[in-house]
DNA sequence: TTCTCAAAGGATAATTATTATCCTTTAAAA
DNA sequence: TTTTAAAGGATAATAATTATCCTTTGAGAA
């Protein structure tokens, strides 16, 4: 993601656009697996070595609040942060910290349908997401 | 649920049966949305003044552990825990903290058929759970 | 370009949920 | 009843996150 593109999502946003904020961005986009605050403070450090934690927490809770990312559930008190708004889910690996994004819109479509037909009673939902919970399998069998 | 239902959950588990675990089971299944450690701790302390918050958390472990209970997922720094381990998925309303069970068997076989015909390449998918997230909405219209 | 100032950042302290420690108590099997 | 590993209580420690408060800066106005 260029760094026009980044301004861009900030000056729509009405957020002033910093050195720092272009900075976590870019991290969040490059870090995969769903990083932590303390991931990206990390990641970031190396290019921006005065770049305080507290700001790190500051700017991803604006950016969350103004959907340029999204908190990530987990069963754990870490809280991790996904660049990708569009709508899509998340494979939870069952022994690792693993998560990966899932798009399907065959199964939004799906679900859509299913929810447009079957309602839940004085509920509007907004938005469905899965979680994904299982184990991936190496196929290291043939080596040894 | 009676204590000899407790009493066995627990004993099937091979887990010592006492007082403080009777008192938060009892606890979690009474108190509807996902109670915290801390709203059992609070609700417990009524009938058991000098139960230990250290053990309710102790408790919790042991109990997630052993599929007694089971955590439930939120955007805030806090766990929350259900009594249900049925498979079910969870409303999230976006402007409050509840947080209410769904049960949905059409769903789950809907899900089922779809992932046995669409696999994820190297995993194997364990359990499903949805997020289905919004807004209850009041019909307090005609009142003022 | 310079000025202005609300918004943003830095450093640090404070908070909050959770976990660890360590000694005491107790459930449950012998 | 005795035994003992498991469980609980009190308290301290940890770790992630949030608040504070002063300084700096982005960006619009002059």
């Amino acid at each position: 993601m260029s760094t026009e593109e980044i301004t861009g999502k900030l000056t729509e946003k009405g957020l002033k656009v910093t050195p720092q904020r272009m900075a976590i961005y870019e991290a969040i986009v490059k870090l995969k697996n769903h990083p932590t605050a303390e991931n990206i403070s990390e990641y970031i450090r190396k290019n921006h070595p005065n770049i305080s934690v507290g700001t790190v927490y500051k700017v991803l809770d604006v950016f969350a609040e103004n959907r340029l990312i999204q908190k990530v559930k987990t069963e754990k008190d870490v809280m991790r942060y996904d660049a990708i708004v569009e709508n899509h889910h998340h494979i939870y690996c069952s022994d690792s910290d693993r998560i990966e994004d899932y798009f399907d819109n065959e199964l939004n479509d799906l679900l859509e349908t299913y929810f447009k037909k079957k309602k839940i009673p004085d509920f509007k939902v907004e938005d469905i997401k899965l979680q994904i919970i299982g184990k991936y399998i190496q196929n290291n069998e043939t080596l040894t």
